[in-house]
RNA sequence: GCGCUUGUGGCUCAAUUGGAUAGAGCAUCAGACUUCGGAUCUGAGGGUUAGAGGUUCGAGUCCUCUCAGGCGUACCA
């Protein structure tokens, strides 16, 4: 249900029939119940322009809105706030309507977007570390979210692939040998350190990785079938990760730096006819307004830089897969790089003025004393490894409170343990740096995945416990009910409130005021106790119901599975 | 040096993009069980939104300066 702009309808017709212009009509979410459901701010602009007064002006709009359908009342207060009280019949038949509705009221969007969403991109030389969580994490429920509302996505995976430290690993590959390499590169970290090892203390192996490094890039055929076989290890190591995560992205969306390699020498020529590349200091340099420091995009040997690689994935993005949108979820602090990357693509024409293109920037995770997550000796924390922990821990806490088996446990345990994390790191807004705290994301206390979970099972206890159909009308008879079937029909405009701006935290919540306010329902009016009468117990078994289903799609969005019994 | 960015109760985070009395959760204190799962709910205390000016009907949000962090700054990605 779009209740912003059916309300945005209204008042537009309102405003037309108090003959006054308005450009664009922003309804907000009333700041407390007392004011509320919706509030229309508007007037005392529109007061300013028309040099009249916004309570006077405000009055001549109440007096044309229609109160007849889904508005109950409309008042003006404060300097010129118009607010907005729902129907509750209305409330009612909206939320039934959706009961079976497996979208749960959302709808479609009207004009479907070509999106590419650029997110993960692991680099082959070393093991996902924590660093790529927020990327993967946030990068996949942006994809999920706008492929529900509509859009057509394509995904992704820009893994690093190229460069000079592959020649010193494939070096290393091969003098194990390529049937006896299996065991060491379990470990991509061993791995790379051993063949550091060797770099450092045979000159024979470090020209040897040199030489590689050329050959590599001219297409030797022994090089790249080495090369090929390190990669082919390196990504099992990640689709193992996504499989953990949950994280949506397969083999066919990967598309790897090499795959530009062939087409940066275009990207130069293109940046020389236009003009906008110069040569400076041997290096092809682009210099943007009153910057000092360049954008190197040819080194002076000839080599190339990852602005080059970005500049042709740009490319590749809007020439062959025509996207209408382009989203990186990159970390923050790339801001520049992105910024810089996209006015020089758009000045060389090699992606057209309309395609909008989006840093999803990131903020960095920070241990508890608020600096950079590191493991105890300096070293980076291994995604596998915090992941495996949170199952861990997950397993300890479930165990605490109810009796499971072996089996169940594990299970339960990997869905809660990883699904905790997810929303931990969802439910902070992206762009701010945060503490990761295991023991605070495993809780099932605040704005956490466990007291959502919590709430479904409760839910389907209840359903359990009731065990037969449930049928009828859903009823709006307090003024809780009241704010619950508000809640579940605001579902669609927080998903696109989310997808616009590329908030999951939007999401999350929301799913804590809905879960919230289930809450509080569940203590103030019983479903299933005797003196309860029929029709009302069935009017609230269908909004516990409803608001189940409705946890569970904004956790499916998330990446989150949800389990029956906790 | 230059550029970008952040600063919100003791702690961790919000604030519908300029709207009403800045909201939550931890923690603290006080309540509610003949439990539809108490892993819950109700309430209280705790804030000059780093500081100082400015813009206007109205500022955590915009502008200027100061203070304190973080990040980026010519051939890594």
């Amino acid at each position: 249900m779009k209740i912003k702009s059916e309300l945005s309808k209204i008042i537009e017709t309102a405003l037309t029939n108090a003959n006054i212009n308005a450009d664009e009509i922003v309804i907000s979410d009333a700041t407390k119940p007392e004011f509320g459901d919706y509030q229309y701010n508007g007037v005392m602009k529109l007061a300013k322009q028309l040099k009249k007064n916004p309570r006077e002006i405000a009055s001549m709009v109440l007096e044309h809105i229609d109160t007849t359908g889904m508005i109950a009342k409309v008042e003006v207060a404060g300097p010129g706030f118009i607010n907005i009280w729902l129907n509750d019949d209305w409330l009612a038949t909206q939320t039934t309507a959706i009961l079976e509705d497996s979208r749960v009221g959302v709808g479609k969007v009207e004009k479907p977007q070509r999106v590419v969403v650029d997110y993960s991109g692991p680099n082959m030389a070393k093991q996902m570390h924590v660093g790529h969580l927020r990327s993967s994490i946030i990068g996949d429920t942006l994809a999920t979210l706008l492929e529900f509302l509509g859009d057509e996505v394509i995904r992704q995976n820009h893994i690093g692939d190229w460069g000079t430290q592959f020649g010193m690993l494939i070096a290393h590959l091969e003098e194990l040998g390529t049937d006896g390499n299996t065991q060491e590169l379990k470990d991509l970290e061993v791995f790379y350190k051993n063949a550091k090892v060797r770099f450092d203390e045979s000159e024979d192996f470090a020209n040897k990785a040199r030489d590689y490094v050329v050959k590599i890039q001219s297409g030797d055929e022994h090089c790249l079938k080495l090369w090929q076989s390190f990669i082919d290890a390196s990504l099992g190591h990640c689709e193992e990760v996504y499989e953990q995560l949950n994280v949506n992205l397969k083999k066919e969306d990967v598309r790897a730096e090499s795959f530009y390699n062939d087409q940066l020498p275009q990207v130069i020529e293109t940046l020389k006819e236009k003009g906008i590349s110069t040569n400076s200091n041997g290096a092809e340099c682009v210099f943007l307004g009153d910057d000092e420091t360049p954008i190197i995009v040819q080194k002076s040997d000839g080599g190339f830089l990852y602005a080059t690689t970005d500049l042709a994935a740009l490319n590749f993005r809007d020439k062959e897969l025509k996207a209408d949108r382009i989203c990186y979820v990159v970390d923050a602090r790339q801001a520049q790089h992105f910024k810089q990357v996209f006015t020089i693509a758009k000045q060389a024409g090699m992606v057209r003025e309309t395609v909008a293109l989006e840093h999803i920037g990131f903020g960095t995770m920070m241990d508890k004393g608020g600096k950079p997550f590191k493991t105890r000796d300096g070293g980076t924390v291994k995604l596998v490894d915090l992941l495996n922990e949170a199952v861990v821990r997950a397993k300890e806490t479930i165990k605490e409170r109810e009796a499971h088996s072996e089996e169940a446990l594990d299970a339960l345990a990997k869905s809660i343990g990883i699904g905790a994390v997810k929303y931990a790191d969802l439910s902070i807004s992206r762009e701010s740096n945060y503490i990761f705290n295991l023991e605070k994301m495993i809780s099932f206390e605040g704005n956490t995945s466990l007291y959502m979970q919590y709430a479904y099972a409760r839910i389907q206890s209840i359903l359990r416990k009731h065990n037969a159909e449930v049928s009828g009308e859903i009823m709006v008879g307090d003024a809780i009910e009241h704010r619950l079937a508000l809640m579940l029909l605001k579902f669609e405009d927080t998903l696109s409130k989310s997808a616009k701006e590329a908030t999951p935290h939007t999401i999350t919540t929301y799913l804590y005021d809905l879960v919230t306010v289930f809450m509080k329902f569940y203590e103030l009016n019983p479903i299933l106790r005797d003196d309860v009468d029929e029709a009302t117990k069935m009017s609230r078994l269908q909004l516990a119901t409803l608001t189940g289903n409705v946890i569970k799609k904004g956790l499916e969005i998330l990446g989150i599975d949800v389990v029956d019994k906790i």
